[in-house]
DNA sequence: CTGAAAGCGCTAACAT
DNA sequence: ATGTTAGCGCTTTCAG
């Protein structure tokens, strides 16, 4: 069925040239004429050739491959991928995926993308050991992104302020009158730790350090919805909650809902990554976006860095940029002025003001 | 930094075998004593040995790895993911992911994923038009999962029933006592024409020829929630509807929601795919569940099949199973019995009958 | 059971 | 500008 591909010497004997010149022209080295090139390329397109992906990287060690170890089935993490391409488009460069997943963990993902010779790996998120990035890191450059390293490990790291973010959150809140603002927190997700920081430390220079109130929460809605109802146990409720992450922010949603709170006015709710479903609740939540541009930008620029001249660890840490919408709209007087660089993605709705969480059919409305 | 890895030459010398030999241990082949093994293996991990796939790849042609071709941010395809990487752990075989998203094709997804070398390729939920398939299919084995596929294009096909689900679908609402049932699509999703197919056909046998109707949706919470308004504009609205997926369906529970009417008393939603999401809505759907572990299994049974000898394509169709909850369970009088293989998933409630929506903060509820 | 030798398709020196 | 020639690390005959 699969005819024999064509290999360079076809092309050669084809073209009547030699197969060093062929191999120049295929892959664009200086060293031929324009004419020569021409000639060749014209021949490889017409008998299919295809190069041998394998044999390069075997022969050249630079297969230009790029391993990214994300999570499957994590929002973040998909946007983030979608970006890394983008970032990449144009250059020398091949991104391979593994993904871990329940029954396959990241350290088999990472692993995976060692044995084939990847030239660089990117985690994405990851909540693998220090040291274990610290062994790896010493077979090829690693990039971990959205997450904080120690130096020692010897990675380069592209994250955004996590730490900012959710200063900026609070800072917020407070804006709009919110004193007891609670934080539904990450657990053990990657950026967890300067989150809960990054509130606890705005609550407090804000003097509102009597105030802070942290649960634990997850990456999920149910994370989210747990966390609330424990929120509105005994004693009096928060009037704000900072979530891990939006899926986190759609439980609390789901949640405030089922206890008869509205949104924005009795409970305002601020989410993180500014993801789709920022955009995709019922009512649209207000969220910190980590620029996925930018980070991918960075990781990509580094991973070049690296693989060109492999040189000592970098951190790069971008800004994360608070994104206003309804979840946090009503409960001061300013409601407009939306920072939003995506509203209305979704077509329809979704920007400026709209009447009224549940009596505006304009959009989304998940829940 | 990378202090050069092992080869199969260190190995043989540290062993003190034949490189020939090393080599037969390292792939498990038969032709060495059980001794020889002990021995090599333990040297190999002593030194840190690790087969070069790429030569592995380039010498026998056999790289093992397979090639899956998937939209990231599609949840199905995120769980079928996960799956295949199940059926096929334990087995010589390699997934290579490729992401087609926004910005990047299928077609080059899949075109990547040739350009490695992959011995086959699985492409999940194609919307590749039938004549690209064949050209793949001209140089590698390929099977489509969750899609139909015309016999011409020889290539294997992996897929649940969607005639039958939708059917499925329609029986169980007509048994609840439902009359107007609408079905929202799939637009060009795959599988959307069958479930169209399966929902009118199954409405006519009801003698329910008259109250079909379809309008378009797709496979986003607010391709839902849109369809929905849009069944409740002028004229009597369904009082069940049947959506494409499990989003699609969670926007129809926005809309309800908004639209004040309760499910399931007021309508009945079905959702499709049984996806973990079917469990976060703040109404447990009620949905067919594709069965991953069938689908996936069968997948990497036509992989192996067609990278042992190539034969002629076949068509796997495996049944759907239709998984009860409550977005249908109060229409009529029967409310448990649930098929659920997966019910309270989430560790609380979900499973059984709680009281009511909205007023039961057992579990969920998105939204 | 073991070892020697011939490449897989390509790139990178080195000639011309 | 073009051609020649070694291998990259491994598998695979084919002999011992």
């Amino acid at each position: 069925m699969a005819g024999k591909r064509p290999t360079l010497v076809d092309l050669a004997q084809a073209s009547g040239f030699s197969v060093a010149l062929v191999s120049i022209v295929m892959r664009d080295a200086p060293g031929a004429s324009e004419e020569t090139r021409r000639r060749v390329k014209e021949v490889a397109e017409q008998i299919g050739y295809q190069p041998n992906w394998l044999a390069r990287g075997l022969r050249s060690a630079n297969s230009g491959l790029i391993g990214v170890c994300f999570a499957i089935s994590h929002p973040f993490h998909a946007d983030l991928v979608r970006h890394l391409y983008q970032a990449s488009f144009g250059k020398p460069i091949d991104l391979v995926l593994s993904a871990h997943l329940p029954g396959r963990s990241e350290e088999t993902a990472a692993v995976t993308l060692l044995d084939k010779r990847c030239e660089a790996v990117v985690l994405l998120g990851s909540t693998l050991p220090e040291e274990a990035m610290a062994a790896m890191a010493k077979q090829v450059p690693v990039v971990a992104v959205a997450r904080r390293v120690g130096e020692a490990a010897g990675v380069d790291v592209v994250r955004s302020d996590d730490y900012a973010g959710a200063a900026m959150a609070v800072d917020h809140l407070v804006e709009l009158g919110h004193v007891r603002i609670a934080h539904i927190d990450g657990a053990s997700q990657a950026g967890a730790p300067e989150r809960r920081d990054g509130y606890r430390d705005a609550m407090v220079r804000h003097g509102l350090g009597d105030e802070v109130r942290i649960v634990g929460g997850g990456i999920e809605e149910s994370d989210g919805y747990g966390a609330t109802l424990e929120l509105f146990g005994p004693g009096p409720g928060p009037t704000a909650v900072l979530a891990f992450n939006d899926e986190c922010a759609a439980g609390v949603l789901s949640a405030a809902a089922v206890l008869g709170r509205d949104v924005p006015s009795d409970l305002a709710v601020v989410g993180y990554d500014d993801s789709r479903r920022a955009l995709t609740t019922r009512v649209p939540l207000t969220s910190l976006a980590q620029t996925y541009e930018a980070l991918a930008k960075a990781t990509i620029d580094r991973v070049e860095a690296q693989i060109t001249e492999r040189g000592p660890a970098i951190e790069v840490v971008t800004e994360p940029q608070l994104v206003v919408r309804e979840s946090t709209a009503g409960s001061a007087s300013k409601a407009g002025g939306l920072t939003s660089g995506r509203g209305g993605r979704l077509g329809r709705g979704g920007r400026g003001r709209s009447s009224r969480s549940g009596s505006d059919p304009g959009f989304p409305g998940v829940c």
